[in-house]
DNA sequence: TTCTGTACTTACCTTGAGGTTACAATGAAA
DNA sequence: TTTCATTGTAACCTCAAGGTAAGTACAGAA
């Protein structure tokens, strides 16, 4: 626990060599990375390791409508986490493609996510407990 | 980028071994846990080391409201990441702190958080270049 | 007896996420 | 000429987050 402590107390650290607009850009960043969609849109893109058309996104993501990933799209693409290249044919074709940075965020993500699905079973736990009492 | 490419996998790994509910679980957990207030509350409590009252903890959270404050503690509390104790008083005293597994879980988000503080300048960039294209 | 302090709780409102459905645009194919 | 395929956009709806403001409960102080 001890040695995990120096993680939290660097992050801390961080934050105070911030301005106030860009700490309330880095809350405001981390919770729109774990919106419902976009990390999951970034790992099918991080996954297939190429350029994907629209559709081809959409039949990854299971369950997205086509209005949430064109806007989830857009939100990555507007914070350089992927890129959007349009070809000029019929009909239409588009192609996403996740960027060098994308892919440092996902592997920033990524121990988090893992922690998480270890833990899944104490949060049912606790949930259950919590709910009964 | 080729050793961070390892976490991924473990992730994407681990997740594989979850049944459809546990990994639709942990979507939700991922994403409720950065919501607006849930990790500074735990930053606050965490960074105390010690239990707070109600008052004190919404002292430290800047801008939250007490309604806010309320809910954000009792989900904390439900997943097992803070506790709560009642103290048969008038007027009455209710003490917050956090747990073990809440800490864990900031030791977790620790380096996510101090990646994108560092990175808050090249989320500004792209997006005041997507905005002026 | 009225006021105070604490931790809620309830009612009401605004905002944004996200879903569904329908429509646009258009060259190639049938 | 009609249809198809693809990537959107626009209109409309619901739901939940979160804010404000007011009320509740009650022992002790004034």
């Amino acid at each position: 626990m001890k040695s995990k402590k120096i993680d939290w107390d660097k992050a801390k650290q961080l934050c105070e060599g911030l301005t106030e607009e860009q700490d309330a850009l880095t809350r405001e960043l981390v919770s729109r990375i774990a919106d419902k969609w976009s990390l999951w849109t970034m790992a099918v893109l991080a996954e297939a390791g190429a350029a994907l058309r629209f559709s081809r996104v959409m039949e990854h993501v299971e369950g997205i409508s086509q209005k949430s990933l064109t806007k989830t799209l857009r939100g990555l693409e507007r914070d350089g986490l992927v890129t959007r290249k349009v070809f000029a044919e019929v009909p239409p074709r588009v192609e996403y493609e996740i960027t060098d940075f994308g892919m440092e965020l996902l592997d920033q993500v990524a121990p988090l996510w893992a922690w998480v699905a270890q833990s899944v079973n104490m949060f049912q736990h606790a949930r259950t407990k919590f709910d009964r009492g």
